[in-house]
DNA sequence: AAATCTTTACAAAATCTTTATAACTTTTCC
DNA sequence: GGAAAAGTTATAAAGATTTTGTAAAGATTT
């Protein structure tokens, strides 16, 4: 359900590339392969990767020269690959915009780790795009799993936060008793609806004025209930 | 004149300090100089450097730990200097929050570009944050590691220092017993959830003027705890 | 020896589950 | 069309279960 991370491999080797995939798929990010540099900027603009792993010498383009040409338009973090442990290609690579520098014959951990870190600083700067959800009087904060309704903090269970957030999540949509039960308590919950009713219910009393005239969670007679933004 | 970008360069070997020193100071920057963990955590907390350059054999206390200490409060860019070239201690240090680990014998010319490199990132989002929480009548000094109620210091185990500071780094934030446990005690715990009970209790009782009323750590049944800032 | 961490046990508290009934909708049948 | 029947949904509350607070004993480290 969530995004992967993906991360654009650029390499002419065909062994590397598939060795440093075959890593990177098995934690679950999205690869994209290149085989030299100017592949690597088109894909570069064309998948908009999270993370660029560059290898230095290839036919056509270099790494750096595309490493340059990608940093006319996009700061997303590369990683440079080179058998040559010069100081003077070092420092050209990372003065043309590279954000870090490994050389082969690396391991593969720590290239990991040199990702995550590079991750880590571009995340940094997004992780701005705060994760709370807003409908009328009703503040839905998912990263700190916390509710407030006009300011105030609402006390939840776990069972009644976890119901409310997977509806906040679907707002709009409506929800089947079924598809309630299989992601809030569980698909070995087979089709029990009571549990649904009876939590929606004790959710109303907490964050609706009046909970017998809902305003955020609407049932949807014989299917289920619908969150909405009141307007 | 415009205020110079603050280095903090940290070895135990007056050549290496010396050495980089010169350099730096050579490219205008200001260069602030530690020769053990101890000093370079607590001179972190005083300067605020804009990059800090950090060793990692020193004796009182290495690099790594050093670089964890300062990550509790600060995500100022740390680069790790070491003569081991073994992956493990790359990737340890990676993860436990250096931007960079550049090996010795290094070329000044890199750890020059490097420092470049790691400024570039900080630039973007610069988090001057005080290194000194407050809570109420609660003050935790997270570059001391010392915490005081009502001006009184509190006399705290490390556990119970780190699952506070953890805590408060998070506040507003409900943190899950499990990673209280993952990143207080480490990945290895799995859920012994009753470790964050026991310590909770004690925390409550140094810190909470009535323990079983707590004002500060709420619990959050069947999820885990919540540190609030009381109003 | 002193301090700290780990483990245990049990009462108290909170939540989840189940049940029963009232209120409401739709369908069936006259 | 309208009343009774059948099926849903709302609601409250009792019962069962799980989790938490707590203190203290045992194990380990300093």
């Amino acid at each position: 359900m969530a995004k992967k991370t993906k991360i654009l491999v650029v390499d002419d080797e065909p062994k590397i590339r598939m060795f440093i995939r075959a890593n990177l798929e098995a934690r679950d990010y999205e690869v994209h392969l290149a085989q030299d540099g100017v592949e690597a900027v088109e894909m570069a603009a064309r998948v908009m990767p999270d993370v660029i792993v560059l290898d230095v010498n290839m036919p056509r383009m270099d790494g750096i020269e595309a490493c340059k040409r990608i940093r006319e338009w996009s700061n997303v973090p590369i990683i440079i690959l080179s058998v040559r442990e010069d100081e003077k290609d070092k420092v050209r690579a990372l003065n043309e915009g590279a954000d870090d520098y490994v050389t082969k014959p690396f391991g593969i951990d720590e290239l990991l780790a040199r990702i995550r870190v590079a991750l880590r600083h571009a995340g940094a700067a997004t992780t701005t795009s705060i994760p709370v959800f807003t409908a009328g009087d009703l503040e839905v904060d998912l990263a700190k799993r916390v509710v407030k309704l006009r300011g105030k903090v609402v006390k939840l269970t776990r069972t009644e936060y976890e119901l409310l957030a997977y509806l906040v999540n679907n707002h709009g949509k409506v929800l089947t008793h079924r598809e309630l039960l299989n992601n809030v308590w569980g698909p070995e919950y087979g089709d029990e609806a009571e549990y649904v009713r009876v939590f929606v219910n004790q959710l109303r009393h907490k964050i609706e004025d009046d909970p017998s005239n809902p305003q955020y969670i609407l049932t949807e007679p014989r299917v289920g209930y619908r969150f909405i933004k009141p307007d």
